[in-house]
DNA sequence: CTACCAACTGACCGCTTGACCAGTCAACAT
DNA sequence: ATGTTGACTGGTCAAGCGGTCAGTTGGTAG
C-alpha cells in the first residue's frame, strides 16, 4: 500500500491549502478572502487550515513566503551568470518578465502585500535580488554594454520599473499607445526598447 | 443665526464622510475598512453613511471618482500648455510627480482600485490623461526635444512608469542604490535622469 | 495488541459587520 | 400654524465571519 499512499503523501492537505490560498488571496487580498472559500477550493475542512497554519494571518504570510522563495529560485540564476556578453542583460530582463507572466497569482499577491504594511520579509526579498543584480549591471557597464552616465542602481531600477509597469498596466499602456496611433508591441519588442534606453550610445 | 449655521453648511456631513472614507479606504482598502470606523472619523452616525451614499460600495466609488476628478484637474493644466520649450516636459513630469507626493491617500486608493476588479471608470481616467499627454509629447518630439526612435505612447509610458515606481518603491530603489554604493537622489535629480533617458541625443 | 500522535472533520460559538428603520430636528414654503 | 422635505441619530438585526473543539481515522513505534 506504500504506492497507493504516496498518491496522497504526508502533508498533502497542507500543500493543497497553500495552493488554494494563493489563488484566493491573489483574487481578493487578505481582507477580501474567506477562510471557507480557501477550504472549499482545497477540498478540506476549515478546521484543517487552523491546524496547519495558526490562522488567517499565518496562512497569509506562508503564502507570501512561498511566493518569494519561488521567485528567488527562478530569477537568481539569470542574474548570476559568469560569462558576460551583449545578450546577458536582455536575457536577465527576459527571465524577470517571464517569471511574472507565468505567475500572475504571485504578481497580484506581491501587489497586495505592498499595500498591507511594512512586510519586512518582502523588503528582504527585493534586497537579495538587488544584491545579485547590481554586480551584473556594474560589470556590463564596465564592459561597455550599458550606459555609464547614471548610477548603477538607477539602471537596475529603470529596467525593473518598466517591466513592472508593462505588466500591470497593459490597459493604460494600450490607451496611450492607441492614442499615439501605434500598435501594441509584444514582450520581445518591449525588451528591445528597454535595451535601447539603457545601452551605451 | 445664518452665520452660525454656515459653520456647518448644507452637506457638511457628506463632505466629512467623503474625507474620512478616503483616509480609511486608503489605509485598508475596500474589504479592510469598516463603515463604523468611517462614521467615527467623520463624527457622524453610521446611518448617515447609508443616507448619503447607498451603501459601502456607493461610498467606495464616490471616493474613487472624487480622487480621479481631483487628479485630472491638477494634472491636465500641465499637459495642455500652448507654448513649448525645453522646460515643458520636465514641468509636466514634475507636476505629475508632485500630485502623488501631495496626495498619498489618492495614491494608495488608486493602487487598491487597480486590484479590486474591472473598475471601468479608472480606465477612463487614465485614458483621458493619455489623450491630453500624447499630443504634448508628439509636439515635443517634432520640435526635437525628445527622442524619436521609439513610439510616442512608449515615451509617455516610460516617464509614467518611472515616476510610479519611484514613488511606491523607495524601499526597493533604496536597496538597489545602496548596494550600488551610491546616494539616494532627490526628486529633482530623478527627473533629470528621466529626461536623460527620453531626450534626443 | 496497545498506546500514541498527527492529520483531519463537522458542528458549533461569539462577535463583528453592513444594513435597516422609526423617530427627532431644523429649515422653508404655503 | 401647518405640512413637507432632507439631514441626522441611535438602536436593532440577520448574516457571515474567523476561530474552537470534541471526536474520528490511520499510520507507526514499543
Amino acid at each position: 500500500m506504500k504506492a497507493a499512499r504516496s498518491v496522497v503523501p504526508l502533508h498533502a492537505g497542507r500543500e493543497a491549502i497553500l495552493q488554494a490560498a494563493r489563488i484566493e488571496f491573489a483574487k481578493a487580498g487578505f481582507y477580501g478572502t474567506k477562510m471557507r472559500d480557501i477550504a472549499q477550493r482545497a477540498g478540506v475542512s476549515q478546521g484543517l487550515l487552523h491546524h496547519h497554519f495558526q490562522g488567517k494571518e499565518g496562512l497569509w504570510t506562508a503564502v507570501g513566503e512561498q511566493a518569494s522563495a519561488e521567485f528567488l529560485v527562478y530569477v537568481s540564476g539569470a542574474v548570476a551568470q559568469d560569462t558576460l556578453d551583449s545578450e546577458s542583460i536582455p536575457t536577465a530582463i527576459r527571465t524577470y518578465l517571464q517569471y511574472w507572466r507565468e505567475h500572475p497569482d504571485a504578481f497580484r499577491i506581491n501587489l497586495w502585500r505592498l499595500l498591507d504594511g511594512p512586510t519586512d520579509e518582502r523588503k528582504s526579498r527585493s534586497r537579495s535580488l538587488s544584491e545579485r543584480a547590481v554586480p551584473l549591471i556594474k560589470r556590463a557597464q564596465q564592459a561597455g554594454f550599458l550606459r555609464t552616465d547614471m548610477p548603477t542602481g538607477l539602471v537596475l531600477c529603470i529596467a525593473g520599473a518598466l517591466v513592472q509597469f508593462w505588466l500591470h498596466s497593459r490597459i493604460e499602456m494600450q490607451d496611450a499607445i492607441e492614442i499615439g496611433g501605434e500598435e501594441m508591441p509584444d514582450d520581445e519588442t518591449f525588451i528591445g526598447h528597454i535595451m535601447q534606453l539603457i545601452t551605451k550610445t
